[in-house]
DNA sequence: CCTATATGGTACTGAATAGTACCAAGTCAA
DNA sequence: TTGACTTGGTACTATTCAGTACCATATAGG
């Protein structure tokens, strides 16, 4: 009865929603044909109407694989090794807080985003909480195991977490949206993160 | 010889900039037709096309004139009075800093530039040191002063400047630009910037 | 009054493209 | 093999809109 599919569905739907993905954020959304988008993944005009029903179908199903993309990624990492040494630690976690955030495809998704957030205010929330505010709970998570610890001395780790996530964006994130280079370097990063965490620190280790 | 001018051409311009600028900027570039911007200016076709070439032109000549905007207005105040009570002063600077930063005007304009930023990078750029940079360069000017004065203790003012306006900013800027509600408050914004300026002096007073 | 110039307004054209219809070819079950 | 169904591919339609041409009107100078 019911009819065999000659091809999987779902490996269809999701290979014309990187495909799309790609040319929206290369053209954007209006500048991307749909002819241009069967041009790299054949097959017919009718595939992309009966998954998504228009073309706009298609840009809210790119949108939330984005966002489920950034969720399943993510770019925090959820596990550290409490180790002794603190300062090493938020060093570490720093690189790579500061790496991900100014990686092309972090970059780039965030200004898809922004791009559209003033006719679709739920693409942009929902990207919010599944990106930054994630970060900061995660973060803020960590901080909180510290100070039970004994490690750190803080009043609001939920403000702390954030300041130490916006002192090391610095203004790199925002170049990085604005002009398309964040003027980031590796050698760069390194002296940014340590500084940021000495200044974090100083302020948040207790007074012996 | 010289024909008069029954109009003076540039308020026939400066009003076709500023319609374009609001409509382009609520509608998106790919969605303001001429014909809408004519409807509210009046006048015919031939007037954008005689001072702006064609519709890229027009769009040039408004984010142009966004950027002297943001130049003029400048949302970093020039002189200050250089008080005793530093403390302050900066959270007078910082609620003006903040209440800038989170403006309907700023916001909207930053979201333009970051949309089209991938295609447009030299607008991006030129926004970028147009706006931000000269409010870090401003504010650092400042911090230079004071410490010449003996006031604050800094190796790094133009790091410390940026410390501080990121703090700032806190993720209010993120969330403003992403999800078109900053979640900011007349009386959050006064405790959060006492709280940054607190953290700010803590290390950045001299310890006495 | 009359001519030249500038400008408001409109009609037209050509190109791009979203969305629909349809056909041809392939695949599976019986 | 056959028939039902699926899918690749194309042709077509309708709409939107940038860009151009043109007409009509108004103003200034003589």
């Amino acid at each position: 009865m019911a009819a065999s599919q000659r091809r999987v569905p779902e490996e269809r739907r999701q290979q014309i929603i990187d495909v799309a993905k790609k040319l929206f954020s290369e053209r954007g959304y209006s500048k991307t044909s749909l002819e241009a988008i069967l041009s790299q993944t054949g097959g017919s005009r009718r595939d992309i109407y009966d998954f998504f029903k228009d073309k706009q179908g298609l840009f809210d199903a790119v949108m939330h694989d984005l966002i489920s993309t950034i969720v399943t990624g993510s770019q925090v990492p959820k596990e550290t090794e409490f180790t002794d040494d603190v300062q090493s630690e938020l060093e570490r976690m720093g690189e790579t807080f500061l790496t991900n955030m100014l990686s092309p495809i972090v970059v780039t998704t965030m200004r898809q985003f922004i791009a559209v957030a003033t006719e679709r205010q739920d693409l942009g929330k929902a990207a919010y909480q599944a990106g930054p505010a994630v970060l900061y709970e995660r973060f803020k998570t960590y901080l909180d195991e510290r100070v039970r610890r004994g490690d750190l001395e803080l009043q609001d780790t939920g403000t702390a977490a954030r300041m130490f996530i916006e002192m090391l964006k610095g203004d790199y994130q925002t170049r990085a949206l604005m002009t398309g280079d964040s003027g980031m370097t590796p050698e760069l990063r390194k002296t940014h993160v340590q500084e940021i965490v000495r200044i974090f620190l100083y302020g948040a280790l207790p007074r012996s």
